[in-house]
DNA sequence: AATAAAACCATAGTTATTCTATGGTTTTTA
DNA sequence: TAAAAACCATAGAATAACTATGGTTTTATT
């Protein structure tokens, strides 16, 4: 019977436990699971250095939000897997996040292209055992919510560029244009114009922003 | 009990049998299924557009190989989709394709946008219950040969334009370059630099035209 | 092996796009 | 109602991509 090793990294013991208890229990056809478990950044980025150089993990599961660690730039499960992508090739990555925001899913499938993505109010019992399965045997597995954002993106024909996303995504948080001007590369006239690209681009030419979200949102941009 | 409408079109009369016998013996939790087809092209649109001024069909499974009809521009099952999204928007849209290939995938996802895409070496009678049921209760459902080649597409952060693509579909079909001048709509030079230009994208600089055609393959692009 | 064809590469000039800078007008906010 | 921000338009600068052209190298043909 083989043995599947996983490495389980949240910031919520309980979480970990609830994989654990479940995963470890379950009688899977060809091997079974042992958990192993991390909650924050460093004891994670350790455990899979350690790893390397002694057997590697099969599968690492990676919550995106990990509490702040003490100053510093934050240190995302996002880092972790690109950390891990690049010590531990081999290693299969699975996200288990609360975002199903398409713009934080679309900026993981590109910057790791994990072999799982499983939005975290999607995971049961029965969904936990079918992504072990599927990502032993044949991935990627996603969960519901992180397929129709993968949908919603396949279906547009247009890209947008770097800045044209921050500025997608400042709007979004209430950023004002004039204030755009320090963290978008641009001057103001430039945002201003985009801005009004965008908006001829997302079919809501001479509405407001807050229409142009609106339609970000729905094309999957947000 | 609830009855769920579906129409299949397909060229092969006997994978019709296979839908029919399958999916109508089938016993859904919440409904039963009755599957009409159609066989060609005409066909298919003919039942498509009465549907729409009797009972729109719930379900509408859509090969994209359909046996060339005589004379006349070849009309696919991509055709029949589009056609389907305009006049019946409510009428859920499934492929079920022998393509595996992803620039079929791709051109599929973002012309029609369906709500599933099954690769036929996947299809099997669980596989056909599952598509049904996910469909019906919370689409998109993709078969694995599909979502990987899904996935290979979300991971790359570049894009190509329809001249970069052509360049791409016709070198992969042995067309030599300077022939490229009929059908792309650029120089000759332009051409060239295109293609040398999409080496240096690839990462296959220096490289022969193969390297470059294997590279667009393995990151989904062919 | 010789010759022709195609592919490859570089350059100069043209064209098209997008940026900045600037200033005026309209809308929103205090 | 005054100030700030957003919006809009234009001229000129900067950039990127294209064409035309011609030379060099590689590949194919006889």
């Amino acid at each position: 019977m083989d043995l599947v090793r996983i490495l389980a990294v949240d910031d919520h013991e309980m979480t970990l436990v609830g994989y654990k208890y479940i995963l470890e229990a379950t009688e899977f056809k060809d091997f079974r699971v042992s958990l192993d478990t991390a909650t924050n950044f460093d004891q994670a980025v350790q455990k899979i250095e350690y790893s390397a150089k002694s057997s590697r993990y099969d599968i690492i599961l990676l919550d995106i939000q990990l509490s702040a660690v003490m100053d510093g730039p934050a240190k995302t499960g996002e880092d972790i897997g690109i950390f891990a992508r690049k010590t531990v090739p081999e290693s299969k990555i699975v996200y288990m996040s609360s975002f199903s925001d398409n713009y934080r899913i679309n900026s993981i499938l590109k910057s790791v292209n994990p072999d799982g993505y499983m939005v975290k109010s999607d995971i049961d019992e029965k969904s936990l055992q079918a992504m072990v399965m599927t990502i032993m045997d044949s991935p990627p597995y996603y969960t519901q919510k992180a397929l129709s954002a993968i949908r919603k993106k396949m279906a547009n024909d247009f890209v947008l560029d770097d800045n044209d996303k921050k500025i997608l995504y400042n709007l979004s948080i209430g950023t004002r244009t004039i204030d755009m001007v320090g963290n978008v590369d641009l001057s103001l006239a430039g945002i201003e114009n985009r801005k009004r690209h965008l908006k001829v681009l997302f079919g809501v030419e001479k509405q407001n922003d807050q229409a142009l979200i609106n339609e970000a949102r729905n094309k999957g941009f947000l």
